[in-house]
Formats: structure tokens, sequence, C-alpha cells
RNA sequence: GCGGGCGUGGUGGAAUGGUAGACACAUCAGACUUAAAAUCUGAAGGGCGUAUGCCCGUGGGGGUUCGAGUCCCCCCGCCCGCACCA
């Protein structure tokens, strides 16, 4: 058809950048911009999904190389993790191998899609040369008491012998093995997470480019919240057990005292009394899921130990153990006051336990049926006047005057409580970074010197049992202690891969240096400007990386300021695609491939059989709807995709992809094309429409470079729209079709950039189209003399007049007074009001 | 349960409180063609009307305003995150 040619045009393009070397990003004297999509994952092949995030950052890349700055937009592989063992178990292949063929793989079919991006510095975390980096890090956050091991209890699944994180178990059964999965007490390596909560907390107020909703999101996960702690006196003399509650403005409501099954009490119990120990046990069954729990009924065992009531010592209150208590909050252990909460009334219903009915104040009693009332925090609960001292108060302030009662009375105190956990690293796997620490009988816990780093894999593994293959590994785990030289033993367990994506961004500014990081690299090039990843990453991947910022600033491995790593977040939405079904005959769905199915008809081609549409679904190979980005590209070539996921939908949002739109897309590319070879040929001479283009060519470069700058992409492509028609059918001379055709190639560069450099080298540009200077719009351009003002009667749009940009309100005013449609709508009448807005609209209300 | 978001033509979506539906897809009509494809030109929110035009219209109901898709209140629907967090 067209001399669009993508299949000669693309590469040609992708070759003369590469020996240019246009991408490398070097340190200079220009403002740098640090742009980065969130790194994949080796599976595979790449996914369309993928094609929508990098041409995002590549917009954004080199739209600032073009606005002079000195732009690092560098790629790498998260490529450690759990895929590569269960495809080395299936396949009897090395995770190793399976990695490294996938990551050239998706480099390969990356390439194609000509982005800006500086290969030099790519790296995977499954090199040694990283992970030995990592190693060294992980060594100085020992040192500085940022990571240390505990007991702490985990997703064990008993038939591959490893932890599961929560996301893996399913139904309260390992998702591989389908056991049941127990809990288990596991020594465990630890990060400090938490001693940086409040830091992690009050921080995301400066995140001002980031998306709300994940600063919200990891506010609530973080999860700060104000109560009171204290202790009750036990009757039989014991150690007092310590709360803490958020609401002690219930504690005139209280019933018993829960302990957790983890508390150190419950634990001295079951040592004497097998009871205990049975009912232990039973609470330990079954995960530590969301899906576990909820569908786990309240259990509960009497200890027989009772406590005082803190206000009135005459009052004792049984301690029971209960399986709804969390040990990692608080302090393991609560009162409860059924009125006003519904775990402690159904527990209270099940165990016949005293409920005493709910008041507001002492002539307003409201019985408690099977429902909690739980008040909100501004609706205290009153039970102050039952003591002298204290006065009534309304709202939080009432928390906060009961926590200064308790205080003054001195039997409790005001803490605050963060719900965020430290975040478990260990994991029993291979293919993963190697904890590089020795166990030693005599010197104990000895971290490995720093020039034995890397702490390398052994490639001679198996995967035939389950397990993890570093726990039997013939030799690799027994070395001499790092301390005193005698046999010790290697640590086995692995480091969870999200430690590896949790300071990529810092390696990327000098990944071939011999220390994690080079303080002047990281100086310049921190903090990443820009960076692009999908929203499901809002809490673990983007919080742990927060954190690890601040660990690497301890340690001496970032400069001052990169505490808050990424300045500005974008999370853009997923790529998704309709799926064609029908039933079988037992009702069950049936999934077919786009290129299986008559859309025009609705049915299957082969069969007939009419298809049910389901709009818009996440792409997934078994719903057969995955849209393979090297299809796309040899159809219709790189710069089509890119054009395409940039389009219609904004950035942020779910953008479905069809045939018909990629099509779409394609033609008018070739459009942009025969328009530029038609300029290209054509001699009109210049002329009175010469202006009015130059016009457009300014509010075109005004609007579409708002666009890119606010992340709207789709209303850029818009206007690069409206600019195509605009010059296609412009009759201005030759010379000035040709300017403002070079301007559009400037334009569209950041999105399709072969297209733009074809066009550019078309319309006989110097050098690549790439490297010129952002156009600017002249402002006096952007300004129109006169401008049309829609005349409203009583709000409603009836004409419209042309004026001068610089018209006086009542000059504007006669001008509509007399306008037709107004004298006939006032038929000799005055109007009630007239409103001006000069250059806006004028309203007349009758 | 808690927190957040969204709801605009047949479709994706535009719209600093100021002309609702930019731009595009699909559709229809016309040109070119023996024909089709491709390309080009044009129409188009809904209703009534030959038409100037009139009425209705941004999930539903109320409110603020000269003026509301936009701000406020209530309701309905859908989506996302967290969840035995005391």
């Amino acid at each position: 058809m067209s001399q669009y040619d993508t299949a000669n045009i693309e590469p040609k393009w992708q070759d003369a950048w590469d020996k240019a070397d246009l991408f490398r990003a070097e340190r200079s004297d220009k403002p740098k911009y640090y742009v980065l999509e969130m790194f994949p994952y080796p599976s595979g092949r790449i996914h369309i999904g993928h094609v929508r995030n990098y041409t995002m950052g590549d917009v954004i890349a080199r739209y600032k190389m073009a606005s002079g700055f000195s732009v690092l937009h560098p790629m790498g592989w998260d490529a450690f993790g759990m895929p590569a063992e269960n495809a080395a178990m299936a396949s009897g292949g090395h995770p190793k191998d399976w990695t490294y063929d996938n990551i050239a793989t998706m480099r390969g079919q990356m390439k194609p899609l000509g982005l800006s991006i500086d290969w030099s510095r790519e790296f995977a975390t499954c090199d040694p040369e990283y992970y030995g980096q990592q190693q060294a890090l992980f060594l100085d956050m020992l040192g500085a008491g940022l990571v240390y091991r505990k007991n702490a209890t985990v997703n064990w699944d008993p038939v591959d012998m490893t932890v599961l994180a929560n996301e893996q178990v399913i139904d309260g059964k390992g998702w591989r093995s389908g056991a049941e999965v127990e809990r288990k007490d596991l020594t465990q390596w630890f990060f400090n997470i938490s001693s940086m909560a409040d830091d992690l907390l009050t921080s995301l107020d400066r995140l001002s480019d980031w998306p709300e909703k994940v600063r919200l999101m990891q506010e609530n996960w973080i999860g700060k919240s104000r109560g009171l702690q204290f202790g009750f006196e036990r009757s039989d003399g014991g150690d007092p057990i310590e709360v803490y509650t958020t609401r002690p403005d219930t504690l005139m409501g209280a019933s018993f005292v829960g302990i957790s099954p983890g508390h150190p009490l419950a634990k001295s119990l079951s040592a004497a009394n097998p009871a205990v120990a049975d009912f232990i046990a039973e609470c330990n069954k079954g995960g530590t899921t969301a899906e576990a729990l909820e569908t786990a009924s309240k259990l509960g065992f009497d200890t027989g130990i009772t406590v005082k009531h803190p206000l009135d010592p005459s009052w004792e209150l049984p301690v029971w153990i209960a399986n709804f208590i969390l040990m990692d909050y608080g302090t393991g252990a609560i009162f409860a006051c059924p009125a006003h909460d519904q775990r402690d009334l159904d527990f209270c219903r099940k165990y016949g336990l005293p409920v005493i009915d709910t008041f507001f104040a002492l002539d307003d009693v409201t019985p408690v049926g099977t429902e909690a009332f739980v008040p909100p925090k501004t609706d205290v609960v009153q039970w102050v006047n039952h003591f002298a001292g204290l006065d009534q108060a309304t709202g939080t302030e009432a928390i906060e005057t009961t926590i200064d009662f308790a205080e003054a009375r001195g039997w409790g105190r005001g803490v605050e409580q963060f719900r965020l956990r430290d975040w478990g690293l260990s994991r029993q796997r291979y293919w993963g970074c190697p904890i590089p620490v020795v166990h030693c009988d005599a010197c104990g816990v000895v971290p490995e010197k720093k020039e034995n780093l890397p702490v390398r894999l052994p490639d001679d593994v198996t995967f035939d049992v389950p397990g993890n293959p570093l726990d039997r590994h013939p030799t690799w785990r027994d070395v001499p202690c790092p301390a005193c030289g005698k046999p010790a033993k290697r640590e086995t367990d692995t480091m969870d891969t999200f430690v590896d994506s949790s300071w990529y961004f810092a390696r990327f500014t000098a990944p071939r240096a011999d220390t994690p990081t080079d303080l002047d690299d990281a100086a310049y090039w921190m903090n990443v400007d820009q960076y692009i990843g999908g929203i499901e990453h809002a809490i673990l991947h983007l919080l742990y990386s927060r954190f690890f910022a601040r660990a690497m600033q301890k340690t001496g491995h970032l400069p001052q300021g990169t505490e808050e790593p990424f300045n500005a977040l974008f999370t853009q939405g997923m790529v998704t695609h309709a799926i064609y079904q029908t039933k079988d005959d037992k009702g069950r769905p049936v999934y077919h491939l786009p290129e299986d199915v008559d859309l025009d008809a609705g049915t299957v081609t082969a069969t007939g059989e009419v298809i049910e549409i389901i709009p818009s679904a996440k792409m997934s190979k078994s719903k057969k709807n995955v849209v393979d980005p090297q299809a796309i590209i040899a159809a219709f070539g790189a710069d089509t995709a890119r054009w395409f996921v940039l389009s219609d939908s904004p950035p942020e949002r779910d953008v479905e992809w069809t045939a018909a739109g990629a099509e779409a897309a394609h033609k008018h590319l070739a459009r942009v094309l025969r328009v530029a070879q038609d300029i290209a040929k054509a001699d009109r001479p210049a002329n009175d429409k010469d202006a009015d283009l130059a016009k457009a060519t300014a509010r075109a470069i005004h609007e579409v470079t708002e666009g890119v700058e606010g992340f709207g992409f789709n209303k850029a492509v818009a206007k690069l729209y409206e600019f195509t028609n605009t010059i296609n059918k412009s009759d201005a001379g030759a010379n000035a079709r040709k300017d403002a055709m070079k301007v559009l190639a400037q334009l569209m560069a950041p999105m399709t950039p072969h297209l733009a450099e074809e066009v550019w080298a078309l319309l006989g540009g110097d050098g690549f189209v790439t490297t010129m200077p952002w156009p600017k719009a002249d402002p006096a351009l952007l300004v129109d003399d006169t401008v049309t003002l829609p005349i409203q009667i009583n709000g409603k749009k009836k004409a419209e007049i042309e004026v001068a940009k610089d018209a006086a309100k009542d000059a504007v005013e006669a001008l509509v007074m007399d306008h037709p449609a107004v004298t006939k709508a006032l038929n000799g009448g005055a109007p009630k009001k007239v409103i001006v807005v000069p250059g806006r609209i004028v309203n007349v209300v009758l």
C-alpha cells in the first residue's frame, strides 16, 4: 500500500542511533534527569504491558533529552525468584540458564521498540557482580543494627519444606504442594524497618508528586495509632499483664483480659499444663493469611488467672487465651469490652462471659444484643464520671483526657503503635542472593569477610527433592569460620527477592563500581526524577525502597538528600484485551483466540457458534487474550505499538488493545508520512495562509508540551492528530508547510521516534530529530486578536459574537444587547442582569 | 468492617465553575474504481421538524451559583487497597 515500510525504516534508525551512541548517560554540566521504569522480571517474553510502561518512560526520556537535560534511562532485570526454580523442577534445567536465556529473548524483543535506553548500564540482579555488592550492603546494615535475627511465626509448607509468603498460601494450602500449611516458629533474618516507621510515615507528606492513592495506601500500611498502655495487676501476684488499647474510654465495659496464644504467659502456662499446650497447638493449625483467619472461629481457653481492674481493685477480670489476639501487634494482650467491640462480644457470647451494657452517660444505658456498638472516636463512651478529678470531654480529646488521667494516677501511659512489622527476608530457596554469614559453634553468627564476597551460588545443585538445595549441597555449606577458622556452616537461606529491587535504582548510577554505589555518581544522578510502574507495587516495593535509601544513607552508600529516592511516581494502567468465549455442554467457558473468531458475525469462524465478548479483561494465557508485541511489531512496526499504547486512554487508566485501534494507529502514521512526502514535493509560493499555519504550529507546540509534561499522553496524541489534519488541509506555501511538518516531526519524536526521523530526513532536516532542541512556541502567536464569545440567555447558549480580545466590558455588553437573539428574547424589556466575563462568556439574565 | 476511586454518545475518552461530547474507533453518505481494498470529502448525543429552530441530555434526587460534568448533601451502581491491628 503505502511507502510506510516499518521493516526497513525502524532498524535503519535504530542502527544510526546506535552508531552515534545517542543514549549513553554522561555526567555533564547540563542539568540531569533520571527516568526509570520498574525493571522487568525475565519471565520469558515481553508483554504488551511492558511496551506501554517503557514507551511512557521513553517519551519522558526523549522529551527531557530534547529539552537540554543529561538523561539517565537504564534497563535491567529483576532476575532472582521462584519461577526459575519451578521451571528447573519441571524441566530439569538450571534456573541460571533459564533466567539468562529469558533475558536474552526479552532484550531481543525490547530492542526493536527503539527505546532510548543506555544499554551499557544493563545488569541482572542474579549477576554475582550485583548480588555481591548487595551482600556488602547487607553486612554494613548488619553492622549498623538494621538487620537482626529473631524467632518468628511463618507459613510452613511441610511437603515442600519451605517458608511460604502469604500470597503463596491459597485456602490454607501450599500453592504448589497442596499441603495444609502450618504455622511454625523459625529463626529468621529481619530488616528493622519498623525502627523507621515514623519517618517513613511523616515523609509521605513530602512526596507531592506521588499519587495520593499510593501515599494513602502506605499510610494505612504503616498504620500509626495512639492509645493507652497499662498493666493489669494479677490477683495471684504474678507479673502484671500489659495491654494496649486505642479506646481507654471503654474501660468500664471490660469483661475479661485476653492474651495471644503466642504470649509469654501462655507459653509458660503450657509448660505446666498439657491442656494449655493442646489449645495453643489447636490455634496454630491453619495459616496466617487473611482468608484463613476470617474463616477461623473464635477459640478461647480460661487460664483461671484473674486480674484487678485498674479503676476498681475489687473488680476482678478473668484471663483467657484467645486465638484472635495477635502476638505481634501492641503487647499481645487486650482487655475486652464486648459492648463496643464485635470480636469481644462474639467471644463473650460463645463462652458465657459477662456483657456490660453500653453507656454514654450514667442515665443513658443501651442494652447490648448480638451486635456491638462501635462508636466513632469522635463519639466517646463516657465512663469518666465515675471518678473524681476527671472532667467530661468529648471527641478524640476525651481519649487524650483519659490517657492523661491514667498517667496522672501512675497506672498507664500514652503510646504510639505501628501496624508495620519488620521485614522478614529469609527464604529457604536456592535462586536468590545468599545471606553472607557463617554459623560457628564457637563464635555464633559471623559475618563473611568483605574480601570473600560475593558468596556465590553453587552451580551444581539438584531440584529432584523438595527443600532448599543449598541445605543439602555436599560442600558449599561447609566453610571455616571467618573469625576463628574452625569448621563452621554457611547460612543456607537466601534473601527475599524484594531486597534485590530495593536498591537497583541506586546501582544504575554506577553499575560497574566495586562498591555498592559510587558516591559522586550517586550525588549527580540521584534521585530518580520520574519513576513509572504498576500500582501493584504501591506498598511493598516502594516502601522497601524508601527504607533502603535511608539504610544506605546511614551506612554511607548514598549521599544526603536521597532518603526519598523517587521524586515523582507515576502508576500506569494495564493493557487489557477482550475475551471471546463460548460455553461447553456443561456450561463451562471455552476461550477462543482473536484470530479464530469472526467479530463482524460474532461467531467462532470454524464452527459458527455465537461468542460472548467480555470486554477489557486482564491478559491471561489461559483466557487466550494475550497480545504479543512481537507480532504487532512485525505487522505494523514499533511506532504503531508505541502510538497506540499512548492513545485514547489516560495513562493511569487501563487501555483496551483492539485490532481496529492498532490498525487505525498504523493508518494515521502512514498518513503522516504521506503528507510529509507530498509537502517535500510541493512548490506552492508563500501566501497569506502562512501566518495561520504558524499560529496553529505555536498552539500545537504549546499543547503537546503541556500534555507530555503532565502525563496527558492521550491528550498530546489528540493534539497531534489535530495538527496533522491542519497541516494537511492548509493552503499555506510550501516552505511554511515544510516548517510546520518539521515541528510535527519534532513533537512526535518522543512517541514515534523512527517515523519522526524519517519525516525529518525527508524534509531535509539536519542531523537527528532526536537530538534537536525541543521546539518553543512563540508566545506572540499563542494569543488571538479576536475571540469568540458565547452569549447565554439564562445560562443557556443562544448565540456567539466575535470581539476584539481586549474589548472593554461595556463595549461587549452594548454589542450583546444589540444582538438579534438577545433583542428577541428581551422582547422590548430590560434584562435583570448582564454578566460579562471578558474573553470567556456573556450571560444575559432575564 | 475500614480506607480510596470511578460513573459523560454505539465505544475509548475531552472539558482552569463559563459554548458538554475535543481527538479517535465503529457507523452512514458521497468521490475515485469495472468492482473491491486503500485513499479522499462529509454527516452524526437523543427527540420533534423540510428548515430557521425548539425540547431533553454528563448514574438518581436535592442544594449553592448569573452559570454545575466540575463545588456541597443524600442515594444507587461498579472498581481497587487493607482487614481478628485491640
